[in-house]
DNA sequence: GTGACTATTGATTGACGGGTCAATTAATCC
DNA sequence: GGATTAATTGACCCGTCAATCAATAGTCAC
């Protein structure tokens, strides 16, 4: 591989585990860099400034995120629910949690605040959420559709936020099973 | 009022509504001073450092959420449904977005990252919540009371979110009435 | 009024961190 | 294997900010 692009990735994975660890957008270039194996002045070489680093961090989480929904729903084949199930698996699968991934998460929603970009890419990604959700709702809830969706959309990161804050203490698991409890529910599964 | 009770009082209406304001913990003591009109040295003479006014701002806020449902529910009288739609609609009441009190929120969770004391507050928060919903759901769905509640909770936190991400965008009525949408489904109020 | 104590100020300190840049090293080409 | 270009380093500059502290203003008891 080229090395540029090498060079790109190691940045990028260290600025994430280094969000990550500290849980705080309060972590230095020369941190980051250190844990690149690299020096300072490369990240700016490579970057530009410190926020172009964090937005580059941003999107590859959300490409990551994205990459794993897709693989998800092309498994799961066209039953309305088995992809259903498919995208909520997948936002919980193992490697979304990772490499300290959730702290940085909750990180960009504050890097949202402040950065316009940011808040581009979060609300570009709360629409992709929506509109898989949708797409695979509609046949089985119709006009209700959109309301459920977000339901379900508002769920999953509240859960985000459960791990944000205990990361031990939350599992995965039950957490994607609760998830999918709201929608069976929305579904009139009978569980009522 | 006592003078110094009132000092603090400032300060920490200062430093939430300036954290509201740049969405971030990146403020500096001296423009919280500014904004409590006083001095920078004097905010040390009454906290001590930086992080016990940020705690003692997040003290603040959850307090005034505490009393706001606890309010609610005294209002709402004993019948759980009223109860517990009391609670919802508590947690989405319009001085909960006062004075940047959402940002504030946001940046909680990333002091928790940091600090046990926030981490305690919150999870503290958590499980208000938790039992609140928990004491009335309880008549109504039985064993399935924790699983409910904590969806709930975890919706009511993921809307927050939202809102954290879209200042003006998300509205306060309707996100209350989504998630009590989610509580007449648990409940098998015939929506589905 | 005087003295003793507290509240308050704001200048100052010292550490720290983003970003720059001249110098060095590595890679590439002819 | 020299010449040219690109990658990389790390010391340095400059601004910022938490925290301190000496000095002043205010308050109250007597």
């Amino acid at each position: 591989m080229a090395k540029d692009v090498q060079r790109r990735r190691d940045l990028i994975a260290a600025t994430v585990r280094e969000i990550g660890e500290t849980g705080t957008l309060n972590v230095t270039v020369g941190q980051i860099a250190r844990r690149a194996g690299v020096s300072p002045g490369l990240a700016f070489h490579y970057f530009g400034d410190k926020e172009a680093l964090f937005l580059a961090s941003m999107r590859s989480i959300l490409r990551d995120y994205g990459r794993g929904v897709a693989a998800a729903l092309r498994a799961a084949g066209r039953d309305p629910r088995a992809r259903l199930a498919a995208i909520v698996r997948a936002s919980f699968a193992d490697n979304q949690f990772e490499g300290g991934a959730v702290a940085a998460w909750l990180n960009f929603y504050v890097l949202a605040q402040t950065s316009e970009e940011a808040r581009r890419l979060l609300t570009l990604y709360h629409r992709r959420l929506h509109s898989n959700l949708a797409h695979d709702l509609r046949p089985l809830v119709g006009a209700r559709t959109d309301a459920v969706a977000a339901r379900l959309a508002g769920q999953i990161d509240g859960t985000y936020l459960r791990f944000a804050l205990n990361r031990r203490v939350v599992d995965a698991e039950p957490a994607a099973d609760q998830v999918l409890a709201t929608l069976a529910e929305a579904l009139g599964d009978g569980t009522a």
